[in-house]
DNA sequence: CGGAGAGTTGACTGTGTTCAAGCACCGTGG
DNA sequence: CCACGGTGCTTGAACACAGTCAACTCTCCG
């Protein structure tokens, strides 16, 4: 079995963006012929990040924001008490992240999962870029509405669902999107979280997310191994 | 003893929009001179909900928006199982939400806690507005990464604090937001929340919220009675 | 006076945590 | 090739925070 190409240290380089497949989707995109050259113009190159290293940390101030190429991250803020809550998780394509673009200083930190690649802007000039086209600021506010929208279903698995119920939602949202980016076939998918990503996400322990897992597995649901996932029964996953 | 305004049937009337204490401070206003005409014109009226009522329901199609000129008001969603989960508090001055103006339906309800008096707008009149003004959208855009942060910092809450933790950060929070609209002294504030909207928002049942309101008081913190609340020692909760 | 709704209290239960030990896997280096 | 050490996963026992259920009180209001 080769490696997979989550834990390599430099995954696929991005080529220009007028290649880039994942341009199209792009928050920062209007579809118009010009567009691939103008953002061409606007990134700043590419950086390549291992696996669990820090992208942000909270209180920086950020001159550069990023677009994840490829590669897994997560967002999360840490407590005094050294807890961790983990806000979401960055996929392929994703934005790393939205907000950044209005904030002098992030609220957040930001971790790799996996090796990563990402591509660089200057805040300032995305920020310009799009005030200037009222089509876009639009799209980008339709963003932050969807991430918004994401983040209360999350509060509402937090205050009112068990954890298996959290658990489950997680995996299939992540399937959902991971499919909607053409990278599973909502049956197997690379899966490089860890128990404590999943429980520091879902506000459990560990030890009790190992716990659900085998309830899963148990019941011929899902099964979670060595940075694979594999859905035996999506039926039952949907659910919830 | 008088009656508490914010139970009254009719909460004051707005006047015009020239005259209106909140307009300043609101997404939609530039702060240029002809702005509050803009708005007056835009304005269709206004409407009085008594306390305890619906004002939209999870899946309407929203053609109006309003924003909540005076009384209290929570957003929220049911589940199956009759669960209810409080996504936010709306206070005087706030809007009823500002993702309406990018969601054909609204994926959330919203019901007043007091009498509550609204101001109304046309969703395409008032999205029409704002994209002709790049300031405003940028402005928009900022309210709305602010309140991605009030939501994450909750899910912080529900994910890694205790009962007794969130239940003091979420009074402070709301004194917080009532002074910066000056209607409070950080000592005492109208309090229209019952122990099971504080359940609800909290991820908590209602009987918990009694026993910790009960520690709170037993500490010396603050006190919460009949729709008022008198904080004792500010220290003491800031320090959540 | 009577009823509804919200808050209070107590006993009991349960979901998820804590702590601790052991195991499996994997990359590294001899 | 194997020994080593680190990290992450598994398991079990004891515990705690918060939930459930049920009875009771208080206040408001008709």
């Amino acid at each position: 079995m080769p490696k997979l190409d989550q834990t390599t240290l430099a995954p696929a380089l991005p080529g220009n963006c007028s290649t880039c497949s994942l341009l199209p989707a792009a928050f920062y995109c209007d579809g118009s012929d010009g567009c691939a050259a103008i953002i061409e113009r606007l990134r700043r190159g590419q950086r390549g990040v291992r696996a669990k290293r820090s992208i942000y940390r909270e209180g920086d101030v950020a001159q550069e924001i990023y677009v994840l190429y490829d590669g897994w991250a997560f967002r999360y803020k840490l407590l005094h008490s050294g807890q961790r809550q983990i806000l979401s998780f960055l996929l392929p394509g994703d934005p790393i992240s939205f907000p950044l673009l209005h904030l002098d200083r992030v609220n957040f930190s930001v971790r790799s999962l996996t090796a990563v690649t990402l591509c660089i802007f200057r805040r300032s000039e995305m920020s310009d870029y799009i005030a200037a086209r009222p089509q876009l600021a639009k799209q980008a506010e339709l963003i932050c509405v969807q991430a918004m929208a994401a983040t209360e279903e999350r509060l509402v698995d937090l205050g009112r669902r068990s954890a298996y119920e959290r658990v489950g939602k997680l995996i299939l949202e992540l399937v959902d999107r991971l499919h909607a980016k053409g990278l599973s076939d909502r049956k197997e998918a690379p899966f490089p979280l860890g128990q404590l990503h999943i429980a520091d996400a879902l506000g459990l322990t560990s030890v009790h997310v190992g716990r659900v897992l085998r309830q899963f597995r148990a019941n011929g649901v899902l099964s979670l191994h060595r940075g694979r996932l594999t859905i035996h029964d999506p039926e039952a996953l949907a659910q919830l």
